[in-house]
DNA sequence: ACGTTATCAGAAAGCGCTTTCAGAAAACGC
DNA sequence: GCGTTTTCTGAAAGCGCTTTCTGATAACGT
């Protein structure tokens, strides 16, 4: 039984020699980091082609100190929200020439704060949190401890979602506005009867939105009752089965907005098995602006983010030069989009 | 101007020291590879939790020769297709402590190439390509030259999607069989003139799911009338310019069967703008059964691969041990999912 | 023609770990 | 009770690069 010996692996070394130079020459001339005599610059070119090498990334980091990957922590990359954001952050990565490493957390706040540290250990250029805003007092301290050594070693944080005290450069999305402006734009429509489906309200991406709808409401005289409020999961599932809990306990509205789109479809699910037209017997309303809620029939009623760009905004405030000792945020407003999910009153 | 040094780095020779031990022990220690007497077990612990100690994944990956993360190549993290699988590569990854690097191609076959040499560089553990397989001749065999050297230096590779001449693990949605049996239960409905939407005939993906499509009508004495094939973007758009073109060229079918939900999805808005009703007027069929098609309305018609599982597969095709010298398939089912978009004729 | 500055290349010192290798100490056998 | 095996620990050699630092040439000015 003849042992193929592993075939030696191509290093910088072997490149060098192979060309006739040094090691430092090599290096130097696949990074375009100095001049070198044209000579020799070819010798080395063809040598590594030749030989088909392929740096180490790591030998790379260790001797650099730095590192060409990014970390991205969401939720759950199959959710239309995170997708959509990933991909704008994708975008920006792939246009500075870095890579991007992504972790679902599966919405367990623990295992976010366990990535970050893998990802630290990896030595991340940045680290990027697409989160919905966890706001609970231990859970943003163990962040905290995690982040803030980060940050005094050089790296990068930015967040999506407002988060109560990490002091981080945020992408914020108007949640509180828009959650406002769309609720004028349903009384508008003459509604006065709302019931809402929220998602966990630890969340501020839930409880601005909750808090915005309802202070317009508020501002136009128009009350939400307590019992029209319901939780549910931040999925489809979620959404269908808080609505349809609501229209088991006696739905006392006209007009139900949901706390994401992705609920809403759930929601809209939970409707229609139960008998209930919409918009003809109730309006229903989203949050985000998905992509595929247009295409929902009917097309779905909500508030258009620009999430591949807040996804590229994440990516930039990053990375910014030079580091601003102060965080900074960048708002990004939603925009009511008006479909025929809701109707006038 | 008082310049305040970088806080040094805390490193194992610094836990070592502060431990009273060799870094060789600390090494020990963390990573359970032998034991060590407790009581100094104890005191390295300490000492790694008292500094704050996070270990340098490079200079682990450098000294061991291994890294602990797996590349992931897609064309586009924002397709529900796409994001579903990764959503199971992901939850596979994570049982196994691994790290997901994710690149989107945006469905430049350049571009996958670009990125397997760069996930080589940083020493992926394994490289899963999760394309629709592109049928190149040049382009596969660019494809092989680096994997090949890859896979001979040991790395692993998987992919989605047959793949014509890349001898490599692969996870294959039965794309011919689940088109053939689409086709069978449309005709069953009494169907017999059909129009098909297909994406970039280059994938193996659309001309697999063409050819059971048609191979089946065929051996029902159906046929497909060339001009009612139309090939589109392998998009939302795509699928509703396809459609649209269809329609302004006359549709002479009562079915029209995209070749994925996404097209589907542009394709029902189509029909849709051009004032005909699903399936009153024309039925409708996709293909994957991503989640939403199901919340359609009407629900679409659709060919249910089990894409999570096809994600968590792919991963476990590549990180089976020992390395199989032959490589693998595993054949993954289409369940044909009757739904409302399509009717008896 | 000679000193001076500017270019370019190589030697060598790490980067922060893992892992042989070998030695010291402890446990064992008879 | 002494050789032998077993356990545990430390020294030190790398892993494959980057990056000073230094020296050798070449280019320059006068």
């Amino acid at each position: 039984m003849s042992e193929r010996a592993a075939p030696a692996h191509v290093t910088l070394e072997v490149v060098a020699r192979h060309a006739g130079v040094s090691p430092a020459t090599a290096s130097r001339v696949l990074n375009r980091t100095t001049r070198v005599r044209d000579e020799l610059r070819e010798r080395v070119l063809a040598a590594a082609d030749l030989l088909g090498y392929i740096p180490n990334a790591h030998a790379q980091a260790l001797a650099s100190a730095s590192s060409r990957v990014v970390g991205v922590i969401c939720h759950d990359v199959s959710d239309p929200y995170f997708a959509a954001i990933a991909s704008g952050v994708m975008r920006a990565a792939s246009e500075r020439g870095l890579l991007m490493m992504l972790a679902s957390t599966f919405r367990d706040p623990a295992r976010e704060i366990a990535y970050v540290s893998t990802l630290r250990a990896q030595r991340a250029r940045a680290i990027l949190l697409i989160s919905s805003g966890f706001q609970d007092r231990a859970w943003e301290r163990a962040m905290s401890a995690e982040l803030d050594p980060y940050l005094r070693g050089g790296g990068r944080v930015a967040v999506v979602s407002r988060h109560r005290t990490l002091r981080v450069d945020t992408v914020l999305p108007e949640n509180r506005a828009g959650g406002a402006a769309l609720a004028r734009a349903l009384l508008d429509l003459g509604h006065r009867d709302f019931a809402v489906l929220t998602g966990p309200r630890a969340l501020t991406t839930v409880s601005d939105r909750l808090r915005g709808f309802r202070d317009a409401l508020a501002r136009a005289g128009v009350d939400l009752a307590p019992d029209q409020i319901v939780e549910g999961a931040f999925t489809r599932d979620g959404g269908y089965d808080a609505c349809s809990g609501l229209l088991q306990r006696g739905l006392r509205a006209t007009c139900v907005f949901a706390i994401t789109d992705v609920m809403a479809i759930g929601a809209l699910a939970a409707l229609r098995d139960h008998g209930l037209r919409v918009p003809e017997d109730v309006s229903l309303a989203g949050f985000d602006d998905i992509p595929v809620v247009r295409d929902l029939s009917p097309p779905l009623t909500t508030v258009a983010l620009p999430l591949a760009e807040m996804g590229e905004a994440v990516m930039a405030l990053a990375l910014r030069e030079p580091p601003r000792r102060r965080s900074r945020v960048a708002r990004f407003d939603g925009a009511v989009v008006l479909r025929a999910s809701t109707a006038p009153l």
